[in-house]
DNA sequence: GAGGCGTGGCG
DNA sequence: TCGCCAAGCCT
């Protein structure tokens, strides 16, 4: 099959059977001149680096509805941003999303460039997101890879290859098969045929509009593909986090962490460092200030990008008036809780304490 | 260019 | 329980 038509095979199958996305226009209204919102394909386009539709869906609603215009977020306080964020991961999308507003709308006047090449400029958006906002929003010819482009790709020209080897090969190969017309459509295109066909695991080949031009469906390779790299252990790291209760309130006082590294800019229990080399039955030692501190039963497990972490919790219930103040610390009263920048660790962290209690009332 | 950087769902 | 994975970017 030639690039031509494996495109129009691919199109005509997007037509019936495009997903319905809050920030997408349908390719039947796009052919009716419904065009999309450059600033909605951005956000969409930052939610769902490393992240999947699902997690995005409310996150989206959220943002829009606060903020219907990139101006909007422009005039937003970071804090705000990072608020309305908390709970989706990757924080630095959070505040390069807030810089990339800032410059849209103090340098491009509120409107979003239209070529890859402008759009590479403005923070937190590299190679992939410039591409799909190039061709999704202003129907540019652009070479769109992420994820499901390289696994598609690698199945149907059986790229043998390991990722991330295998990257230029691909890009070379989707700017050939990218038409001319519709060229946003067939990106969205071949990315839900990655989402929701050419599965990583288990994909569903008998319903492939490309099952017979597929080069690693005829050797029977399909789930073989694409190959990867081998990944790196994840360490475990200990720590210990102390929750602080009023007793007349309920507040629990939080501070804020460094602007950059992980969870930047976030909010967070007062803990401990994290190290493979903690000593647990020294942990209390980390407390920020003197207080009885009670171990909690549980401990808190989680795990980031590139480690694992438990956290052993501890909790003490005494006057917020009468406690040494902590540098940039406050009390956060328990109907505020929701509404902190806190990122999910932290919500775990917090929820341990406050479900077991002090252990000496019945709280 | 290799490593830092979250989270939730899945088998 | 655990490893893998999901529309990557930045340093």
């Amino acid at each position: 099959m030639c690039s031509a038509s494996a495109a129009q095979t691919l199109l005509t199958w997007y037509d019936r059977h495009a997903r319905r996305l809050p920030w997408r226009v349908s390719p039947r209204n796009r052919k009716l001149g419904e065009v999309p919102d450059p600033y909605r394909i951005w956000l969409s386009e930052v939610m769902l680096q490393q992240t999947t539709v699902a997690a995005v869906k409310d996150y989206f609603e959220k943002f829009t509805l606060a903020w219907p215009s990139v101006e909007d977020l422009a005039a937003a306080p970071e804090e705000d941003v990072m608020k309305a964020w908390a709970g989706l991961g990757y924080y630095s999308r959070a505040r390069n999303l807030k810089k990339c507003a800032d410059a849209v709308a103090a340098e491009f006047q509120g409107r979003f460039p239209d070529t890859e090449e402008d759009l590479l400029t403005l923070p937190g958006i590299g190679p992939y997101t410039a591409a799909a906002i190039a061709t999704i929003a202003f129907d540019r010819h652009a070479a769109v890879v992420d994820g499901n482009v390289e696994r598609v790709l690698s199945r149907f020209f059986q790229i043998e290859t390991p990722l991330p080897d295998a990257k230029p090969v691909i890009r070379a190969r989707m700017a050939d098969l990218t038409p001319q017309i519709r060229p946003g459509d067939f990106a969205q295109a071949v990315m839900d045929l990655g989402a929701t066909i050419c599965t990583p695991r288990r994909p569903a080949c008998a319903l492939c509009p490309w099952m017979t031009a597929c080069q690693a469906h005829s050797s029977g390779m399909v789930e073989t593909l694409p190959r990867k790299a081998p990944k790196k252990e994840k360490p475990t790291r200990y720590g210990a986090a102390f929750v602080a209760v009023d007793k007349e309130t309920g507040a629990v006082l939080l501070r804020r962490r460094p602007p950059s590294g992980l969870l930047g800019g976030m909010t967070e229990v007062p803990g401990s460092d994290w190290s493979e080399a903690f000593d647990r039955a020294d942990a209390v030692s980390g407390a920020p200030f003197p207080a009885a501190w009670t171990r909690q039963t549980a401990e808190v497990r989680h795990t980031f990008t590139h480690f694992h972490l438990r956290l052993d919790i501890f909790r003490a219930d005494l006057e917020a008036s009468g406690t040494p103040g902590l540098k940039g610390a406050w009390w956060s009263l328990p109907d505020m809780l929701d509404g902190e920048a806190l990122p999910t660790v932290m919500r775990k962290a917090l929820a341990a304490a406050l479900e077991q209690g002090s252990g000496k009332s019945g709280s």
